[in-house]
DNA sequence: CAAAGAACATACTACCCAGTATGTTGTCAA
DNA sequence: TTGACAACATACTGGGTAGTATGTTCTTTG
């Protein structure tokens, strides 16, 4: 698998990751200070420099991280037997509500594919990037093969391929932009606001009659 | 209309906006400097600081002149006659193909609403931020309205309208994100696009039959 | 138990950058 | 013509920040 997972962290490094992603996704991969990790880790740098060589390789460790988290979601369904169209309504659902319960892992992710986008800083940086970006389009992938199958079977209807995996990404991803998570909130509320965002990109997608999830 | 323009920038002040915006969507506001905007410009931090206090200012002149921008685009069609679902076609289709053609300042305003989101900096800084997003707001808030009396008129069927709102916002602006200008391509390959991810969220928000563009 | 290294903390440096203070040039009105 | 102001450029400062160099403590291993 392209990048995948190399190491597990051990629980210091994993510490360090879940504080950095906070502070990436409070202020952005720019406006964080290494200094503001450690803080909300009650460390110091030199905790951070003794795991990681620099803060670009810290953010693309939480960059790692997240996608791992993101294709463990879908792992399970990515391969179910059967028609297209039952396969992508179970990875995207799953994809949804991953992306509200890891919304501060997955807007790292989305950062780092933005600033890929944008073209990184330093080559070497460009380097990490470029990998954990072929990383993350073989994620995209899965869905647009899923999605081509699907119209090839008769279940989906569109045009250019390209344009609408992006539109149906950006609407399964929007709730890391807006999804407030509520203290206490139980998964079925959860369940139901991904419901509705799966069945806006169903019917986008040209699917027919109602999807049962 | 809420924060609307108040003033016309004049040519050298429009000049400044326009680099700025540049430098803003290629690196984000934060790895911006003053300095990189200057230097766009061919000329140095004086002249910026002559026209705007601050970077946050600078910043907020760029985002209220992208919203005029976006405001200007649907302003012909926002109070057509007729069922609402023919205005929700109108309006979406001038709005995706702005974002396509204004692509840099959509993506600075976009960040400025991902800024507010997360809590802007400095307190006065704040409430610069929050005209400005209150602004944009009344700008999805006219989407908002459409679709739901599109809905109450039969045309569209869905759930939370909060929620579908944001995933149609999320499928029309997607192209800020990947569309790419080919030099010397014709406005209808950017209407073809357009066309394409209105379909998809026509669709989505459960629109019958076909859309004609 | 000793020594070596892991896992940090402390202290320091060089640089970048927002903002300011001040100089310079052109223009326009009286 | 002159003075006043707009529209910049130049020069400088203070604070923040990535990265490094060097302790210090604790754990592991022979």
């Amino acid at each position: 698998m392209l990048g995948a997972r190399d190491v597990v962290p051990d629980s210091s490094t994993a510490d360090i990751l879940l504080a950095a992603a906070d502070c990436f996704m409070e202020r952005g991969y720019s406006a964080t200070s290494v200094d503001d990790v450690a803080r909300r880790l009650g460390a110091t740098k030199g905790r951070i420099y003794h795991h990681f060589p620099s803060k670009s390789a810290l953010f693309a460790g939480v960059f790692q991280f997240g996608m791992d988290r993101i294709f463990d979601a879908i792992e399970p369904y990515r391969n179910l037997p059967g028609p297209a169209v039952d396969r992508w309504k179970r990875i995207a659902f799953v994809h949804t509500n991953r992306m509200m319960k890891s919304k501060t892992l997955a807007r790292v992710v989305w950062e780092g594919v933005e600033m890929h986008l944008r073209g990184a800083t330093t080559p070497e940086q460009r380097v990490v990037l470029d990998g954990l970006v072929k990383y993350r389009n073989s994620y995209s992938d899965i869905f647009r093969e899923t999605i081509v199958q699907a119209r090839d079977e008769g279940d989906f209807n569109f045009e250019d391929p390209a344009i609408t995996v992006q539109s149906m990404f950006m609407a399964l991803n929007s709730p890391i932009f807006w999804y407030v998570p509520r203290p206490g909130e139980d998964d079925e509320h959860v369940h139901a606001i991904a419901r509705q965002i799966v069945t806006f990109a169903y019917r986008g997608l040209g699917g027919k009659g109602e999807l049962d999830l």
